[in-house]
DNA sequence: GAAAATACAGCAACCGTTTGCGCATTATTT
DNA sequence: AAATAATGCGCAAACGGTTGCTGTATTTTC
């Protein structure tokens, strides 16, 4: 049963009522120059059918798929999966769907699913780059086929392209502040990978309120892990390691966060007292944390997907090449978790 | 600039070469009734053009997308995000692609989504219901544009179709066995929602295994929650506040089963000792977590998803209505956190 | 009452590719 | 040398729908 799978057509449609297709489409459409009592007929016998247009084949005709492609590391992370929510939730309003690629960091397969998108012709991009990814032409590639491009959160150091971004330069200068206001005076930083932007940028605010509030540099107390978990130990380790020892560390996020505190922990050190943990937000599971982060910045990853999804909404409509580029960055709020100090 | 966007077609490669179509397209797909010198002539052309075939025009065609659709409550839960790489991973091995939509435990939605996708042509559907879902008529609605559906995880009460679930019998008896080894006596069960079949094999095997240790059942011992913070938060309170108290506690999740830590340790209860919490496997941040649920049963979402996704896969290649079900029960394995009682 | 305007519907091309069938050429067989 | 078999390629339809143009009744206008 239920082998004959024929849906029906508008061909069908003006068979049976022994009209041209073309005046069946112009009923469905509720032409004007199509009668009262014809289009009546039309949809009633549709209507009887069942009919659904093809969509399919109405994309391949108007080249559009209504369809944007999301690329980003990894959906485990919740920033992710609430970025995605954001774009979600736009694209929905706006009639696109989403498909979904995690290059899980990796740059190869970044490209695959960039090819991958490009082959099945998404209307427009999303993307949140890998680690890994230092060279942008699989992107600027994209150009020849029309299919516009914003990135958000690991953006490319580039300035002729759209992005979203976090604004790490003011989250860290409020996080640091705010540190230094509590009197401490050797921070430490546990920063990310060199290719990511933000990880230069976290640095250069380091060093410019450090000046700022004339304390002295000192470039030991920043130390770098790829992200991986034996990376990220070797970091912590050497942190606190530091003789004298910092008494706030700055963590990339949370869960370089939480290793810092474990190790912390380890070493019998007081938490918010001999050692302070503040972070960038990326967990939700504080609440259930003995020992969270003293602060966190929360970077707002429904606000950075919606707005990308926005823009890039934007982009696909005026396909007039507005010269300018959309370059947004979110304003992040430094959240207190700890209960006491 | 770039404004002329014209993507070379075959059409194009056939005018230049003064041929048809017609052999072009053979010719790039290596047909043998068409001369190598012919052959040769169009690769090259083909090559310089940069000329790439348009798939939408060939999805068409064969009235085929390669794409399937993955509808899930939500990607924050990391048990779905997980389920999801592993659907991806097949899904990419055998050349499809993946669409994502999430009901957020919203009917409603999940049927918005389903027509979405039903009207974008998927090919197939993997689905984990919502909690809120009771009617399955909006999937069944599906068979008559032929696109097979898989479940997972959240499947439904009913026989004739394809399912991929933890085998929750099964893992729950594991669970009790072991409590009932260590001592347990009064076990209380924080379960999920009535529409939830999980949440009714879990209480069944319960009573089941109750029965052949020879406890007596007590069913004020079962408590269940929608899944919100309130209602488990209800849920909870109920459970630690029965006299007797019970001695140990399954939660239908991790996160339910931190919630019940929480509530144990305000109540200045030892935990592992006056009150022990297992759980379902949900999330991996057991290791920065103070109290973890003393065990867990692993649940797979990666084996989970790719399983759904093979069995999808064989169901679009062999429209062939084989008429029998999959119906695959994944074990789940125990799992012991906490570092000593 | 004839010319002009209007209303209604059909023709055919088009989107890019695939494929069954037929028709020339050339090559092989006897 | 004639009949047969390969070989190489083109025609045209098909997938489902949209749209500019054309054509014919029917009305309206003066």
């Amino acid at each position: 049963m239920a082998e004959e799978h024929k849906l029906p057509t508008i061909k069908e449609i003006a068979q049976r009522l022994n009209i041209s297709v073309s005046t069946v489409s112009r009923a469905l459409h509720d032409h004007p120059s199509i009668g009262l009592r014809t289009k009546m007929r039309v949809q009633q016998l549709a209507d009887e059918l069942g009919y659904e247009p093809n969509k399919i084949a109405i994309f391949f005709k108007q080249r559009k798929t209504y369809a944007i492609g999301v690329v980003l590391p990894s959906l485990i992370e919740e920033f992710f999966s609430k970025a995605i929510s954001g774009i979600e939730d736009v694209a929905r309003k706006n009639k696109y769907h989403v498909f979904i690629g995690q290059s899980h960091d990796d740059v190869e397969m970044e490209k695959e699913i960039i090819t991958a998108m490009k082959d099945q012709h998404v209307d427009g991009l999303i993307v949140s780059l890998s680690k890994q990814t230092k060279n942008y032409d699989h992107f600027m590639a994209l150009e020849k086929y029309n299919i516009p491009v914003v990135f958000f959160d690991r953006v490319p150091s580039l300035s002729n392209v759209h992005k979203v971004a976090f604004d790490m330069v003011n989250g860290t200068k409020q996080m640091l502040e705010f540190l230094i206001k509590k009197g401490h005076r050797r921070i430490g930083i546990l920063n990310g990978p060199e290719e990511m932007i933000s990880s230069k940028e976290r640095t250069e605010t380091y060093k410019q309120v450090m000046i700022k509030n004339r304390i002295k540099i000192d470039m030991s107390l920043v130390e770098s892990t790829d992200l991986s978990l034996e990376s990220t130990a070797t970091a912590v380790e050497k942190m606190l390691s530091l003789k004298p020892r910092p008494t706030a560390v700055v963590a990339i996020n949370d869960y370089v966060a939480l290793d810092g505190i474990r190790h912390a922990k380890k070493l019998n050190l007081e938490l918010n007292k001999d050692i302070t943990f503040v972070s960038y937000a990326n967990i939700p599971i504080t609440s259930f944390l003995q020992d969270p982060p003293f602060a966190s910045v929360e970077q707002y990853p429904y606000k950075q997907g919606s707005m990308a999804a926005e823009i890039l909404i934007e982009l696909m409509n005026n396909s007039s090449t507005s010269e300018s580029f959309h370059n947004i960055l979110i304003n992040g709020d430094l959240v207190i978790h700890a209960t006491g100090e």
